[in-house]
DNA sequence: AGCAACATTCAGGTTTCTCACAGGTTCACG
DNA sequence: CGTGAACCTGTGAGAAACCTGAATGTTGCT
């Protein structure tokens, strides 16, 4: 089967290089660039399913590396990288189609989730299922629902994203750093006690659902999903 | 069938050489080099499968070796090691992908553990096993869980490790010496008493649920995991 | 501005783990 | 058998890891 192939254009490095190399261990083949004139031909030469396209630019924006794309018949979906404070108003205007936006900073979990959603949309053919299933717990990406034994429960972003990265990982011991690096904004700075919050926070929200509690602390190692049995 | 080759970079000469030998006797093809300039060189050259990488080096932190490494599309897996008392900003947001991160000092065992571990992820081919069976006992190193005749106890980290490392050297006598040297951690200072507690305190636990005792008493040598019929 | 939801830090309390010690037991050997 | 060395294991101090409620910031919304 074909990889999927990804054009990263950001021209901090630091970003481009944590995009391309996160995006490539997930699977995808990436080709990564740093300003709009090169992000126009390679996307001309590499044909990609998808383009993450930071707004900001040294020599076009985003908006006009879009258009001229369009212009010129290449359709493939644009997933925006914005800063938090640059104005909304532009970007909401540019989201047509398939397209979504993201802030920076980001989770590289919620990056992947997204180009992920985005896909399923776009492309039918995609593999990714948008259901999450482990046990009694299940989670509908598309929707952001999240159900224990058939009962919706509501989490806050940060809990549906920790509760995610569990379960895709379920019945294997996950580091609080592996869960910092995953789960939270690459430029966090704060301690690992809140991934300790975090996961005091779904257990009080999961486990009067389940059977027998789901979030085993493994001492000294991390934190593990653990699949039951349904009820 | 190729052996796995490992990058070992480390600036302390015993920590290095520790790490050397203890991976080469693991099975494991090493190449080690004490700086971040000549890590990026031998892992241009050599395309390891993993790379173990102090985070605190001479010339250039391991965050700049990653960040280089990865921008000349070398993917290999990162295990990074850091002091305890580092602060930690340095290390969250390094670990992308399979990587993962551990502090010093850390013992032998639980390295070669989690380098098995991180192969496991990455190349799906990787032939290890997250499964160690002897005779009536279990361990998913994956999820840290033991079983005794399928049924799970709980085990502290310590005991834990010694169990792992008396398993994987079933009917074989391993000294006392041995095991402080591959269970505990290398700065480690105490008596050979504490191989004795804790071979008690595995005994407390397994005893109970298997046939005939495993753990043997080699009196003048040291203890054996002896593979038992199931039940 | 004011509110509500969420994110983060902090600190006290609790559980669990590590390790040393010491008295008792077993074993090998004379 | 008697003796010393090796081994076993209960006890407890101290430390580390963890949990959680509460206080404090932040953010976005009306």
């Amino acid at each position: 089967m074909e990889p999927i192939k990804i054009l990263v254009v950001d021209d901090e490095p630091n970003i481009r290089d944590l995009l391309a190399s996160g995006l490539r261990f997930a699977g995808f083949s990436v080709l990564a660039v740093g300003n709009g004139n090169d992000a126009v031909v390679a996307a001309e030469k590499g044909n990609p399913d998808l383009i993450l396209l930071d707004v900001m630019l040294p020599d076009m924006s985003g908006f006009s590396v879009t258009k001229k794309l369009r212009s010129m018949n290449i359709l493939a979906p644009v997933l925006f990288l914005t800063a938090r404070d640059e104005v909304e108003d532009k970007i909401t205007g540019l989201t047509v189609g398939g397209d979504d936006y993201m802030t920076k900073p980001f989770s590289l979990d919620e990056i992947i989730a997204r180009i992920n959603a985005i896909l399923r949309r776009t492309k039918q053919s995609a593999v990714e299922k948008s259901v999450i299933e482990v046990g009694e717990v299940r989670i509908d990406e598309d929707a952001h629902d999240v159900y224990v034994n058939d009962q919706q429960i509501e989490l806050s972003p940060t809990e549906y994203k920790l509760l995610r990265y569990l379960m895709e990982n379920a019945n294997r011991v996950l580091s609080k750093s592996q869960i910092l690096d995953h789960v939270w904004e690459y430029d966090f700075n704060g301690e690992m006690g809140i991934v300790e919050s975090y996961v005091s926070y779904l257990r009080k929200k999961l486990d009067p659902l389940t059977s027998e509690p789901v979030l085993q602390t493994k001492r000294g190692h991390g934190y593990m999903f653990k699949s039951t049995k349904k009820k």
